[in-house]
DNA sequence: CCAAAAGTGTTAAGCCTACACCCATGT
DNA sequence: ACATGGGTGTAGGCTTAACACTTTTGG
């Protein structure tokens, strides 16, 4: 593009794809999916689900489309943003890709492991072991979902319909690895409009107290000020 | 990538190409830098400057030689950083193109204007006369340089290799349109260890009492709270 | 001396943290 | 009864915003 100087039918060509960092929240654990890799390069290796941006597709609806592909998940309580572009010359050996990254956040959609496609504990996964460039890809998301919690409402994504001040906790202490005071917790939570809304409900989790349920709020993309302590 | 089902060589062509936002604050002014565009589509309207990204050529070094060919700056001393990528179709009518923008923060570089590349301030400009999507890019590209200022040293890209604090302070209040107070304004920046390194030497800036000179610290990534009050 | 900008001091308001304490349930 | 998690109250410490005040220059 204002591509002065050059001959537009005469561009170098690339190959454009998505690829998504899809990740769910089951306390302790945060876990991503992974799909092994039928081809070479990287046969046998484990990968970010993506592929190849339709001639006629736009980047988001790509990834919407491989979103919807692989968990069946509801488009409308998933939160899908794009994460980073990476088109290093050489990261994939066949020819020259730019792939457009996506993060996604997601409640734990309950789709069963399969031999080509599992959810994996981030925890206990080793970069470095990932095809092509998708162990940076994946420091990436989570670096940018760990830093989106602080100032966003999109907790909440992780969370089903409905839930607890607790679930939503768990949450918080999964994706920082901290735990917080559950008092003060619930203030923060409570005093950010838009954030939760009450359902009416309660739910027993077995012992203590019934909690009452939430329903993730309007807000998305404001400020609240969710402290790491 | 990860292109399961697909044949690597039928692949939907693109083009890929880099866009700059170009920043730099002449308080009270923030200005852009853009090219006007010679060729159809949108011949005589101002766009961002951006070219083509060569076979062998990454996404940020492709960014870094627009940079140098427009200003002569040197990079060290400019904030350069991935912004967003756009890639519609039907966003450039002669092809599918897909354009990775980038965000620049620079001091003044002291480039005149000619008749095809000039520097406009944002506040004066109408987003929707520029070609393509240039104007969303735009957009983009300010809040973000904007978000960054309140949690990041950032701001110090947009001064000289030596500035006063309250030349500091005149681009915090020209990128946010507000006013600061500059006994807190001082303080906060003076706490935040990495931001400023005293150079020992004062300026005159005509009336009033001299300030202390200072170059960029270290810090470039970290938070410190510059609150917008 | 006066205006203006730099820089320091001070204080009251508000926020946050830590923790005490009550509530409601399952066992 | 007691353990457990939900939820409210509260005191102390810390940060912040507002502004008084001193410093150092040019006119």
């Amino acid at each position: 593009m204002s591509a002065d100087g050059y001959d537009p039918h005469d561009f170098p060509p690339f190959a454009v794809t998505v690829d998504l960092v899809m990740l769910t929240v089951r306390p302790p654990s945060i876990d991503v999916l992974l799909v092994k890799r039928s081809e070479n390069p990287g046969r046998g290796k484990w990968a970010l689900p993506g592929g190849f941006v339709g001639h006629d597709q736009d980047l988001l609806g790509a990834a919407e489309g491989k979103l919807a592909e692989k968990t069946g998940v509801r488009i409308d309580r998933t939160h899908l943003e794009q994460l980073e572009t990476f088109g290093a010359p050489g990261r994939d050996s066949r020819m020259r890709v730019v792939s457009v990254a996506h993060l996604a956040m997601l409640s734990d959609p309950g789709v069963p492991d399969t031999d080509d496609a599992a959810w994996h504990n981030v925890g206990s996964l080793d970069l470095s072991t990932l095809a092509f460039d998708h162990g940076e890809i994946l420091r990436t998301g989570l670096e940018r979902a760990k830093a989106k919690l602080e100032y966003t409402t999109l907790a909440t994504s992780f969370c089903g319909p409905e839930f607890t001040i607790g679930e939503l906790r768990a949450v918080y202490e999964a994706v920082w690895g901290i735990s917080l005071d559950p008092a003060n917790f619930h203030r923060k939570v409570m005093k950010t409009d838009g954030f939760v809304e009450a359902t009416g409900r309660t739910e027993s989790a077995g012992r203590g107290r019934p909690a009452r349920t939430y329903a993730a709020g309007p807000a998305t993309d404001l400020h609240p000020p969710i402290s790491r302590s």
